[in-house]
DNA sequence: AGCACGCCGACT
DNA sequence: GTCGGCGTGCTC
């Protein structure tokens, strides 16, 4: 018997199989889909076994697998194909395709015997009359008969609690033995909650979709109208009829209210996985669900390729989310494996978003997704009232950070015992420090990125590359005391609120702030406990979060996400303020939202504060169509990076060429240009973008490009299948 | 990816 | 005459 093998070195270079003989001993536990360890070189490494045959064509002399890293972990039919799919979209190697199916605790590079975690126990291995006759032999021995009395008594007991040297020495004269017991270190046995009465819309929604068939769902529901009961009780009809089902979200962190739910509803049912669990913790669950001990799996983008057979459902909340395509390699889309899983299993995919992304919207608009819409808020909760203030008047009268009228609703806020979110998206003091004498501005040497101010470390950092320096007194060009900052980051907000609303009690949350473990669900806890009146921070403060106390949303800078030079900042913004705009106003209590603009004429805020999506659509549809952008068209960006600019530079046009004369007529090529992070880590960046409606000959040519670079080492190439940012 | 083999410059 | 630079090619 023969295997195939996958080397776990992610070089373009091996990207081949390696056959092995396998040793008889391995034979029956030899399969597909498995981790091995075998000789390659002059080492021993893993490897990933994907093909069993019983004969071989004698070329060389082969080497045998040395062993196997863990029987129990082997890859199903349905992943192996999926690993295949993953690797054929994304152009990534075999290995990494297969790899990223995973829990990363599995790609070690020493292997470690055992991830699994145990309660120990000790239970006598002696009878009774051999207990008494070492009582007899050694009447000293205080502590071990003890030990052994209680043993007697109650049978087995933790080993910890006896004195670990007692124990040994006893385990040494064979009159005791261990029993381990293997627990998982997630545990949430106790179900507390119980299913709620669904309204006349989420009862048409949940009726609407039909299990057990192929189709594909989007289900446009407002902040507040329930989807998180919608998919509940369809996860409960699919795990009746024994079935599983698999629900991404964005961000655990930022979800963690939906977990609660999850867990106080299903209890031991569901496992959850996602990055921030630590190795151990995503062995567990991974395990649970191997193992069939789950129906349902809760996690991020990489939860999408958790064994769980017999899939009957996958729900994808937020759906407009950008975290559900990695931004690393393999650039998959959690969205496509999804279809995939759910085409394999003939079983519906939802999709769910209050804001769905273009693309989703168009194909429901097509018919290619059935469309189904939430338009109301559960309960007696209504939309909030949202305001555009223009910032330009309010300069005028020196109020550079809060208007007037923002402030003045926060102060309203303070007396009525009501909180308030400001979000800024921007972290850090200003957002990039110049000189009013020569207008030098501080960047980073790597990046080609302007540098934050930081005040707390009078530091001006990189926030791509981490690179940071103090900031000088005077200007490092002109030498002149004339450096100033411009913009304002959350941290200058946050002093700037408590200069101007010193009674205020304020809590900031960014990247800075929650840096540490637990330090969101830290913060999250403290506001809802209402230990502050305002919450400040970045994009963050916008997902999935349910205060009821609050009732005023103020957006401190529209413009920022609005200005950055991307096709998408439309979208974005849209999607990012009405989310922050539906944490207002959540309960009983009506909700108002200030949106503080320098454009207040800006169609895409408009649409925000009269909650017209629909509105938004229809206009940024036609923005897309005359530009060519998706949904109309697809995009594809190839980039090409190098430490030398001169060879990158000769390079991309070579692959400009090279495509052109391969590509569809239909199709068009953009570029060659700088990629939009140019220079980072000293490393020159150039693209080229393709768009294509429809084009097989594109993928053939890009696979062949890719091919092409593979012994290069001088030049990498980057392509990005549907790139976030262009 | 790692490592060996191999062919040309500056050193004890 | 040797040590060592990293270019090329191979790993079942």
């Amino acid at each position: 018997m023969y295997a195939d093998v996958l080397i776990e070195y992610s070089a373009k270079a091996i990207d081949k199989t390696f056959t092995y003989l396998i040793p008889d001993n391995l034979k029956d536990d030899i399969k597909v889909g498995i981790k091995v360890l075998v000789p390659f070189g002059n080492k021993i490494i893993n490897g990933f076994v994907v093909k069993i045959k019983n004969d071989y064509e004698a070329v060389y002399e082969l080497k045998e697998i040395s062993s196997i890293v863990d029987k129990h972990l082997v890859l199903n039919d349905e992943l192996m194909q999926m690993g295949a799919y993953l690797q054929k979209v994304t152009l990534c190697t075999k290995i990494t395709a297969y790899q990223t199916m995973l829990p990363s605790s599995l790609k070690i590079k020493e292997h470690k015997t055992s991830y699994s975690k145990y309660l120990v126990y000790i239970k006598l291995v002696a009878n009774y009359l051999d207990v008494q006759q070492y009582i007899c032999d050694h009447p000293r021995r205080k502590k071990q008969i003890e030990v052994l009395n209680r043993l007697l008594k109650e049978g087995k007991v933790l080993k910890s609690n006896f004195d670990l040297v007692i124990v040994k020495q006893l385990l040494n004269e064979k009159l005791i033995e261990e029993e381990k017991e293997q627990i998982y270190r997630i545990n949430n046995s106790v179900i507390t909650d119980c299913k709620l009465s669904l309204s006349k819309e989420q009862e048409q929604v949940l009726k609407s979709i039909e299990l057990g068939k192929e189709d594909v769902y989007l289900v446009h529901g407002v902040t507040g109208s329930g989807k998180t009961e919608v998919y509940m009780q369809l996860i409960e009809k699919v795990v009746k009829m024994g079935n599983t089902a698999i629900m991404l979200v964005p961000e655990i962190s930022l979800t963690a209210q939906i977990i609660n739910n999850f867990y106080n509803r299903f209890g031991n049912d569901v496992a959850i996985f996602h990055s921030a669990l630590s190795e151990g913790e995503k062995y567990d669950e991974y395990l649970k669900i191997l193992r069939g001990e789950v129906h349902i799996v809760i996690g991020t983008r990489s939860a999408i390729f958790t064994p769980l057979t017999k899939l009957g459902i996958i729900i994808i909340d937020e759906e407009h989310s950008e975290t559900y395509k990695q931004d690393s390699n393999p650039r998959y889309s959690a969205i496509d494996m999804a279809k995939f899983r759910c085409h394999y299993h003939k079983i519906p995919l939802v999709l769910g978003s209050a804001t769905p992304s273009l693309e989703s919207m168009a194909r429901a608009q097509k018919g290619v997704y059935k469309y189904l819409v939430m338009s109301k808020r559960i309960g007696n909760a209504v939309l909030p009232k949202v305001f555009l203030v223009d910032m330009t008047e309010e300069m005028k009268r020196r109020n550079t950070v809060l208007s007037t009228s923002l402030k003045d609703k926060i102060l309203d806020r303070l007396r009525k015992k009501e909180q308030v979110i400001l979000l800024l998206n921007r972290r850090g003091y200003a957002t990039f420090i110049t000189c009013r004498n020569c207008g030098y501005t501080y960047k980073c040497p790597h990046c080609d990125i302007t540098l934050t101010y930081h005040k707390s470390s009078n530091s001006l950092r990189c926030h791509y590359c981490g690179y940071a320096l103090i900031k000088d007194d005077a200007c490092p060009q002109c030498k002149q005391k004339s450096l100033a900052n411009l913009g304002v980051g959350t941290e200058k907000l946050e002093q700037e609120i408590n200069r101007l609303i010193p009674e205020a009690r304020t809590i900031r949350m960014d990247a800075d702030t929650t840096r540490n473990k637990g330090a969101h669900e830290d913060i999250i806890k403290r506001f809802k406990n209402y230990e502050y009146d305002i919450l400040l921070g970045t994009q963050m403060i916008a997902k999935g979060l349910n205060f009821p106390l609050v009732t005023l949303v103020g957006v401190i800078n529209a413009d920022a996400t609005l200005n950055i030079p991307d096709f998408r900042s439309g979208e974005r913004t849209y999607a990012l303020l009405s989310q922050v705009a539906g944490r207002a106003g959540r309960s009983d209590k009506p909700g108002e939202v200030i949106i503080q603009t320098m454009n207040p004429d800006n169609f895409t805020l408009k649409c925000v504060a009269a909650h017209d999506y629909k509105q938004f659509y229809n206009y940024e549809m036609v923005n897309r169509h005359k530009l060519d952008y998706p949904p109309y068209y697809y995009l594809t960006s190839v980039k090409i990076a190098s430490k030398d600019y001169d060879l990158a530079a000769k390079e991309i046009n070579k692959v400009k060429k090279y495509l052109e004369n391969k590509i569809s007529e239909h199709s068009k090529i953009l570029g060659p240009t700088t990629a939009a992070m140019f220079k980072l880590n000293n490393i020159y960046r150039f693209q080229i973008i393709i768009k294509y409606k429809k084009d097989d000959s594109l993928f053939k040519a890009l696979k062949d490009l890719d091919e092409l670079y593979m012994l290069n080492t001088k030049v990498n190439i980057e392509i990005d299948n549907n790139p976030l940012q262009v």
